[in-house]
DNA sequence: GGATCAAGGACCCTATAGGATCTTCGATTG
DNA sequence: CAATCGAAGATCCTATAGGGTCCTTGATCC
């Protein structure tokens, strides 16, 4: 948890080789990732730097340079000469917004990805679908924590075996690995036998090789995503 | 009234507002979006932090923060202990890939700013239509310029005009205002009446409250500009 | 002559200090 | 009692210093 202070640097316990380098800033941000994300930092709360400079034992610069990087993900806000907030909670607009664009953008992977399919790219995706089924579905965060995650893991695949650098960028806009977090603020998981019966046909058309069918499964699922979703909205 | 100006901060050549909610990192945040703009900053060439900080009359620190937010915008990148450097010149694969992300998205948006098009919106696409048939069309960086400019705000605001936060995320994710300047490598701007004509008709057909004629206007001046750019594409 | 290596400089990275600003909270006043 | 003002603390922001790393250059050696 804590990081090191100034002077070790962790030597390579392979000896020889100093692979990636990682800098101080790298790990306040991994680290505030993990956090914004196990819900540790929840919507609204102020991110402050010298706080967390001080909890993570590193100088406030490092952790400058991080939250710049996550303010561009959306996850936080900042506000000149005020400082940093984790960005509020889902609306119900925002998530009509976010699934609207997913339709807009997940069938076009869907389509392109088909058309690249390889081998080694099914069986990523089949192990995606493998990890959803075997994951717990508990209602505290930590037991839904790794059923999210295949969840991400299955979509940003797609996203990326579209070998198109700007679909991967516009899949991260949506706040990939990020905002879906967000969405269930202790709601859990519902319905995830049909969840993953979705994820199964969108595989299954990929294998087919047919670009229009995996585009139209992937329409469907966002578009079940949604309604089952309004269909499990808190009536706030 | 704490509107009293210090004269601490160093005045740089540059910056120019005295008392601005501003900090110094956004104004070096403008300052290398402007270079990387003009063409100031070539692609492949270094963007040393102190130099940087010299340069702009500044410390690192704020330089530091500016990079940060810069590399998550594709402009730069950069290696760990070895600093940041210019993303390298689109290829033409690139230049492939960015069409189809556009003819992904573009579209939608169009569709989507259509049904809710109100006169201030559609005023604001013809003045960016009129200032694309004012701007010079020469052959210098500084001559086609405002032309760039105005085909950008073009799209921009379609994008905008989707009241879709993700549409915009994704709309940016795809460099906007920023790859295209990076297309042209000199090459300047051909069938600019051509163009124009195209954006004509996307406006129309925004204007008539059709959704689904916006998008094929939108689709279709998309492929026409691919099509353009693979006949001007030099022989590399 | 070509390769190796050491020295120097430029640069990146982190920590620390101090000024500027915002927020909180208690005191003062109508 | 309510509203306003002011001081203290926390926080943000910037500058500066110093250590670590990378790259260039020039000298040494085979």
């Amino acid at each position: 948890m804590q990081l090191a202070s100034s002077g070790n640097r962790p030597e390579g316990h392979f000896a020889g080789r100093p692979v990636s380098r990682q800098v101080l800033a790298d790990h306040v941000y991994e680290e505030l990732l993990a956090s914004l994300m196990d819900g540790r930092l929840e919507p609204g709360a102020a991110v402050s730097i010298d706080g967390t400079a001080r909890e993570l034992n590193v100088s406030p610069t490092p952790v400058r340079e991080a939250l710049a990087r996550l303010e561009h993900t959306g996850m936080v806000r900042r506000v000149a000469l005020k400082g940093y907030r984790v960005a509020p909670m889902f609306t119900q607009e925002d998530f009509a917004e976010l699934m609207e664009a997913r339709l807009a953008i997940e069938p076009v992977n869907a389509r392109l990805a088909c058309a690249r399919l390889t081998p080694a790219h099914y069986a990523e995706l089949a192990k995606a679908v493998a990890d959803l089924e075997k994951a717990p579905r508990g209602p505290s965060f930590a037991e839904y924590r790794d059923y999210l995650e295949a969840d991400e893991r299955f979509h940003r695949l797609i996203a990326e075996q579209t070998g198109n650098q700007f679909m991967v960028a516009a899949y991260a806009a949506l706040g990939g690995q990020v905002q879906r977090f967000r969405l269930f603020g202790g709601a859990g998981i519902t319905d995830a036998d049909q969840a993953i019966a979705e994820h199964q046909a969108v595989l299954d058309a990929l294998s087919s090789g047919d670009p229009e069918r995996s585009a139209a499964a992937m329409a469907e699922h966002v578009q079940k995503v949604r309604g089952r979703a309004i269909a499990d909205a808190p009536a706030d």
